[in-house]
RNA sequence: GGGCCCGUGGCUCAGCCUGGUUAGAGCGCUCGCCUGAUAAGCGAGAGGUCCGGGGUUCAAACCCCCGCGGGCCCA
């Protein structure tokens, strides 16, 4: 059975179904003799899949389909990115938890216990998710960051970074979370917009009333300030100043004293001395809050810095305890790391008068006692952009701490090598974005201050401080089993003995998430542990992700890959945009623009969904529109009809079609079967270069403009025909092709559709499809092979010449239209002007324009005889003729034809013997008598629409037709019933046509001038045909 | 502040690399057609400062420079 109306939801269930109780993605995997390693990007557990990971998802699955069509054995293993800050918080907001010291009461081991469980729920309905996207990977086993194997592979790696001397643990500022009282990596800081104190600080210099100003947004690391920075080469100046009668002197760049001046409200009084920044280094100041900081009285000075930019004053306050430039400048200056913050962004003891405060709460405070003691030059509000934690959404601080780092600048030249082999779509993804994100990578910090992570594989001696790194499992003594657990706390409790005597303890922490996902596709192969399959697949054939993983996948998967092997992991990357809303806004809760993908799949059903956000550029953002997508529905069900007109046909003459040996094509056969061959060419193309939208667009102009919207007009008189005629039998043998092939060809995209198509439509046929193309039918259409393509099929010129007969048709149906003839009217003549290319289309292709333009003779003339006919352009004749206008009118009015063309030609008018412009006429082309025209890209048509009473008639007989037929299907009768049909009109009307009427609508009795009378069984309609009223009776023949 | 990408009818996009007829589609809109795929299908028409400004060129949506707006990433 063939449903009338596509239902993507009966026919997904369906499918789905079908897919299940034959194991059918079981039996795929079997096939393919070459292999293809794929890794996929682990999405995190959060439980819920967003358009952007649906679209993702899609996109792998099309690549996979694809690939495993072509033969290969397709490695799809799916991941899940289980650990972090992001589970944790979570879980801590579900226990009501805000600190970590809550956490450890609580107790550590139950804590990972439930992130575990929270992750591992999670994971359960994302897959849900991802498989009503008919996506298919292997979800039974999919790779899991919090599995033994998966750490091992981890420990491993860490392992090699430490041998080849690339872990190390550092003094360094990080960003941290004073919430989560952790270190955060670069790729875990979020920026948004925030309101901060912007604040001018006079810091003094020894001499009396004199001061070096620096503005800063942090107040509160203003406790741990160490030096002020200039940039050697600008210029700066000492200007004598005034505010409130005071008189002093302050350093400012010079470009900026009048802009400070202005917020300070200072009045400039002179220019004391001007110099170079490098000539003030070494210059002494004294701390601002000396006072209250006592640790603070000690020596203070100018350094020179290049980082320092010509904004606010140009002088720049340093911390090296809070900021990464200013670290790396103390270490060049030999300043002390000074930080009196602690893990949860409390001033420590050190901070004198501020200890015990929140830093961010110290901020107004600080900013009151500069004020009190005359510092502060200006106070004011700014709105910036702030890192934030991404997971907890605090505000970062910028601490140095003690974490353990892989010197990624090490082997930054390396990756940076690495990068030009690997082939990335598009190219500047790899080339200009991927490249200048590594060239301005630090050093990576890969350790947490939390629980629920890979454990750092580090033992530290307590004694005499030797560091074991364990790269497996097993060196702790324990096997590996699938469902071992190696997470804190229990991981914590193994201690070793050291050679000295001490013991030795794990450091406390856990790996940066992104450390797990890095690791993925070796871990994902169970390496170390196994080695064969990584020894046969790795390094991975093909990764896509979204455009944000530069800094993340893309960059974690390298820099380990890089530790671990000296090369990069993968082969191809595809980079993929983002999905916006369609304004082209980010989705975000806050604006309330999420799309969710199973809304969309509701609405439109899946295979329309994939193919929408299969249709656009993948690197491009995809401007989420629903009424797009409902589009693709539409399309879809172009495609659907178009089947089922095939199959009902087809069904009906099935026997016929099998036993027939006597085909013979026509040129429509030939033509679509051309445009097939070029479809799957495009198909391929596309795919293999994974420019994967290219097919979409292909598809549509294939399949629903050349197949369904003219091809299926074309043959349609051929189907009718009531035996088993050789060109019906070619009609179906082609339709056959063309339905089997290119749905194979586009099945990666839409799956769904794809497989019921094969299902009841190319299997019902198989016996035919064996016979004439020797092919017999598999168990599921992603069984068959990616369609080859037949170059012998393709006919350029041909395909020319159909070009321009659809062109042709187009411009006389705009001709009738014009006209206002209704294209059921037979007309006589249709003219068609052009070049060589459209003379041979008409000669080709004569028959079929006839029918579908429904005229009687058509005719190809190079150059259409037209009158011409010359106006006077008064605008410009005018002004260059003045008085002599009358005259010139009455020229123009008397010139000939030739007279006219010969000006046109030649540019020039001969008027009584003066050679005037051409410019000066307005040439008309005027039609013969009963023509109207159309142009279209090579040509133009010429409509004769004149009509004689004859072909009148022959209109009316048509349009009657029309009327009973619908008659018909309003008293739902068979195509095959008989009626007696009775008219109020003359027979004269149609005299002629009376057979044809008859044949027509299947009449038995064929009355005219009847008077209907009340109790007769007549199904009565008046119409009004052409302006004439007349009533038409039908009823069934007894 | 830096890097990369995007900006073309009301909407979504093609064209740009490799400059050259009248800038193309689809959707929407208006008008019409078809009626043996029919709770479908098809056509025509209207609608454009090709983000703005410079430059190169005989010629710029396209190449170059400077801006503006949006996105992602960084500082």
């Amino acid at each position: 059975m063939f449903p009338s109306i596509y239902s993507p939801e009966d026919v997904e269930e369906e499918i789905f179904r079908f897919w299940h109780d034959n194991s059918i993605y079981e039996k795929v995997k079997k096939k393919g003799d070459r292999d293809f390693f794929f890794v996929d990007g682990p999405p995190y557990t959060t439980g819920e899949i967003h358009l952007g990971t649906a679209w993702n998802k899609v996109l792998k699955d099309v690549v996979l389909r694809y690939k495993r069509m072509c033969g290969f054995r397709v490695r799809d293993t799916p991941g899940w990115d289980m650990h972090g800050l992001p589970i944790e918080v979570k879980v801590e907001k579900e226990l009501g938890f805000k600190t970590k010291r809550e956490i450890e009461s609580y107790g550590v081991d139950k804590f990972v216990k439930k992130c575990m469980e929270f992750a591992l729920k999670n994971k359960e309905k994302m897959t849900e998710q991802f498989v009503k996207l008919a996506v298919w990977m292997d979800w039974n086993n999919p790779y899991m960051t919090i599995k033994a194997d998966y750490i091992n592979a981890a420990w491993w790696t860490v392992k090699r970074a430490h041998e080849r001397g690339l872990l190390e643990k550092k003094l360094r500022v990080v960003n941290w979370c004073p919430r989560c009282e952790t270190a955060l990596a670069e790729a875990e800081v979020e920026y948004r917009e925030k309101e901060d104190p912007s604040i001018y600080v006079k810091f003094p210099l020894k001499d009396e009333n004199s001061y070096i100003v620096i503005w800063t947004t942090t107040p509160w690391t203003l406790p741990a300030n160490m030096a002020v920075a200039v940039h050697p080469d600008y210029t700066y100046v000492k200007a004598k100043v005034k505010k409130d009668g005071e008189v002093e002197e302050i350093i400012v760049a010079k470009d900026l004293l009048e802009k400070v001046a202005e917020k300070g409200k200072l009045k400039i009084l002179e220019v004391v001395k001007e110099f170079k920044g490098r000539e003030i280094e070494g210059l002494e100041y004294e701390h601002p809050l000396k006072e209250e900081v006592p640790l603070q009285n000690r020596k203070h000075f100018v350094c020179l810095a290049n980082f320092v930019e010509l904004e606010n004053t140009g002088c720049v306050h340093i911390a090296p305890g809070h900021g990464v430039d200013d670290f790396y400048l103390g270490q060049e200056y030999g300043l002390e790391v000074f930080n009196p913050v602690n893990d949860s962004g409390v001033y420590t003891e050190e901070a004198g008068k501020y200890a015990g405060m929140n830093v961010r709460d110290a901020n107004s405070l600080i900013i009151e006692d500069l004020k009190k003691k005359g510092l502060l030059l200006c106070e004011e509000k700014i709105v910036h952009r702030y890192g934030h934690c991404w997971r907890c959404k605090s505000p970062i601080i910028y601490r140095a701490t003690e974490q353990w780092f892989i010197t990624i600048s090490k082997v930054k030249e390396k990756m940076v090598e690495e990068i030009d082999k690997v082939w990335w779509i598009p190219e500047w993804a790899g080339m200009s974005r991927f490249k200048d994100w590594v060239s301005n990578a630090r050093d990576w910090c890969i350790s947490r201050q939390r629980y629920w992570g890979i454990p750092i594989p580090v033992w530290i001696c307590e004694k005499c401080g030797r560091i074991k790194v364990v790269g497996s499992i097993d060196e702790l003594g324990i096997e590996v089993r699938e469902d071992l657990d190696v997470h804190r706390p229990r991981v914590d409790e193994i201690t070793f003995e050291c050679e000295c005597g001490g013991v030795m303890k794990r450091v406390p922490d856990v790996f940066d998430v992104w450390f797990d996902s890095g690791v993925a596709s070796w871990a994902t192969l169970k390496y170390p542990r196994v080695k064969d399959e990584f020894e046969k697949l790795w390094p991975a054939d093909f990764i896509t992700e979204g455009h944000d993983q530069t800094r993340g996948w893309f960059y974690s998967q390298l820099g380990a890959s890089i530790i671990a092997f000296d090369r990069a992991p993968y082969k191809t990357v595809l980079m993929h945009g983002f999905a916006l809303d369609k304004h082209g806004r980010k989705m975000s809760k806050s604006l309330g623009n999420i799309v969710k993908p199973e809304e969309v799949v509701k609405k439109v059903g899946i295979d329309a969904f994939r193919i929408y956000v299969l249709s656009s550029a993948p690197w491009e953002d995809l401007k989420f529109s629903m009424e797009e997508a409902e589009m693709y529905k539409k399309y879809l069900n172009i495609v659907w009809n178009a089947v089922r007109f095939a199959y009902m046909y087809m069904t009906l003459d099935k026997e016929d079609f099998i036993k027939c040996s006597d085909i013979s094509f026509k040129i429509e056969d030939k033509w679509i079967l051309s445009r097939l061959e070029n479809f799957c060419k495009v198909a391929r193309d596309a795919l293999e270069t994974y420019n994967v939208h290219k097919t979409v667009k292909a598809f549509i102009d294939f399949f629903v403009e050349d197949f369904s919207r003219w091809y299926v007009q074309l043959i349609r008189s051929r189907v009718w025909e009531e035996k088993a005629s050789p060109s019906k039998m070619a009609a179906y043998a082609t339709i056959l092709k063309v339905i089997d092939k290119s749905i194979r060809a586009i099945s990666p995209y839409i799956p769904i559709i794809s497989e019921w198509i094969y299902q009841n439509f190319v299997k019902e046929f198989s016996e035919v499809r064996e016979k004439l193309y020797g092919e017999s039918v598999k168990e599921s259409v992603f069984m068959e092979s990616y369609p080859e393509i037949e170059e012998e099929m393709i006919d350029a010129e041909l395909e020319e010449a159909m070009r321009i007969a659809m062109e042709v048709f187009e411009a006389a149906s705009n001709a009738r239209q014009k006209a206002k003839r209704k294209l059921r009217w037979p007309l006589k003549l249709l003219v068609v002007e052009g070049d060589e290319k459209v003379k041979k289309a008409v000669e080709m292709l004569e028959e079929i324009l006839k029918t579908q333009c429904n005229v009687k003779e058509i005719k190809y003339v190079e150059k259409f005889e037209k009158k011409l006919k010359a106006q006077v352009n008064y605008r410009e004749a005018g002004p260059l003729l003045k008085e002599k206008i009358k005259d010139f009118a009455n020229f123009v009015s008397e010139m000939s034809e030739k007279e006219i063309e010969k000006a046109v030609k030649t540019g020039e008018i001969d008027f009584n013997g003066e050679k005037l412009p051409s410019n000066l006429l307005n040439v008309i082309y005027e039609l013969p008598e009963g023509y109207t025209d159309a142009e279209f890209s090579s040509g133009r048509v010429y409509l004769y629409t004149e009509m004689d009473e004859d072909l009148w008639r022959e209109c009316l007989a048509r349009e009657i037709v029309r009327r009973v037929q619908e008659m018909r299907k309003m008293l739902d009768l068979n195509v095959e019933e008989f009626i007696d049909v009775a008219m109020s009109c003359k027979e004269d009307i149609v005299k002629g046509w009376v057979d044809y009427i008859a044949r027509e609508v299947r009449a038995r009795n064929l009355e005219f001038e009847h008077e209907f009378e009340e109790e007769e069984d007549w199904f009565v309609k008046e119409w009004d045909i052409e302006g004439e009223k007349i009533k038409i009776g039908i009823r069934r023949c007894s």
